[in-house]
DNA sequence: CAGCCAACTGTATAAAATACACTTATGACG
DNA sequence: CGTCATAAGTGTATTTTATACAGTTGGCTG
């Protein structure tokens, strides 16, 4: 957790409850990772997820969503507890449980002036630098999660735009299970789970021809859901 | 969580933290869930998880660990945290976050003395009665962590005594996934994983002829884990 | 109008999941 | 001592799903 320790009086012998935040995204083929450059002590200067302390009346989840909004200035983001992390020493400063949460966002929706002007940066996710107290593992840990879940729910749809098309959502897959993917096969099977809408646009930034974009079906997907359907993507 | 409150002053003005333990245990076919009647206020004589606050100098995980040995005095048991419950209302006397952390005991194992004298019961899956808080919640949520995890990972051995037949290891796995299975291709598949090593003994107290004895070759899982296989369990 | 590029399409093969029915070992009981 | 009852154990055919693989199309560029 990150707090502005400026604004709080942190006793040894309380026992603190903090949220922290791995913030995905996806832009040019590569998975990315928003973190901060921590600008007070301890560990100034060192890179951190972005966090907080969860105030006394408010619920954890509420405490995540707040850092988040007050971040990116997105709300309505998908959003999902990893875990707590309890060790009793993980924060030298004092005890402090953080209950991690990933959040997975639209690139190029959230507000860039206010990501930098909290000293954001994306980050490549191979590219990544050591992150502050045990943040690395939570990334870690918040990635193997992902790529898990995305096997079956279509999570991967909240990392694109709202219109987007085949060859972007094939390479967004092939960044989360990190390997290539058949392009026939791919289509094929995401065609038989009907859960895109072909839109008549095309998409041309790639390519002369330019590829039909589609968005994601939700009413047919919470249909399926209800029905007890299965999915497997990709 | 459920902690012996005379031993404590709650103050009102504190985040606790405490942890929850989700006990399942399997036996004559059912999977069992481990509650414990309330003798303190508030709640006094309803049905509980089992639980403690996490003390000042300890690790979440080893909370749930003290708990769960002084409770069954078993050891070396399967625990796994399922996920931290943090609605700032789910405790009306204090603020109070809950890491739950669900556990899976050999019930023949576990120490009935101990557990009696704890106001412990084994309720059936199927007719648990209300639990305090957002216990019931948890529990909920456990199963269909089980149900999932069941899938891609051996955990159901945990659930067995050390040397179990195939009739009583498909019997767990359809009571997890709540549906009968085929034995002859239960077995097939099984067979194919190669993580059973047959015993020269036979079980026969279930039928006359008797049915051999397996036992989990942990050597093997490592190995095939390391190498990145991936399993499908029934 | 030729060339280039990514979008798009179909089929054959292999692997995995499912459906399904009889034989065997053994103790109980007449 | 033979037959009956019971759960353990076994094999094959069919369907479904995953994988492997190559050529055609649309549309801009120069």
């Amino acid at each position: 957790m990150t707090p502005a320790l400026k604004d709080l009086y942190v006793q040894k012998d309380k026992m603190y409850v903090a949220t922290d935040c791995i913030i995905f995204g996806f832009d040019a083929g590569k998975l990315k990772l928003l973190a901060f450059k921590r600008r007070v002590e301890p560990f100034l200067g060192t890179w951190s997820l972005i966090g907080s302390f969860v105030r006394m009346e408010e619920d954890v989840s509420v405490a995540a969503k707040r850092v988040l909004t007050e971040i990116t200035g997105l709300d309505n983001v998908f959003m999902e507890q990893l875990k707590a992390y309890g060790l009793a020493d993980r924060d030298p400063g004092y005890r402090c449980v953080s209950i991690a949460q990933f959040a997975l966002i639209r690139i190029d929706d959230y507000d860039k002036e206010l990501t930098e002007k909290h000293g954001a940066h994306w980050f490549d996710l191979e590219e990544l630098p050591e992150l502050v107290l045990d943040h690395s593992q939570m990334v870690e840990d918040a990635m193997a999660r992902l790529k898990r879940k995305a096997r079956y729910q279509p999570i991967g749809f909240e990392l694109l735009p709202e219109k987007f098309t085949i060859p972007q959502l094939q390479s967004l897959y092939e960044a989360i299970y990190q390997k290539k993917l058949d392009d026939r096969n791919f289509r094929k099977k995401l065609m038989t789970l009907g859960l895109l809408i072909k839109l008549n646009e095309k998409d041309k930034s790639s390519s002369r021809r330019g590829a039909f974009l589609y968005k994601f079906d939700y009413d047919n997907y919470q249909k399926l859901v209800k029905s007890g359907y299965n999915f497997e993507i990709a």
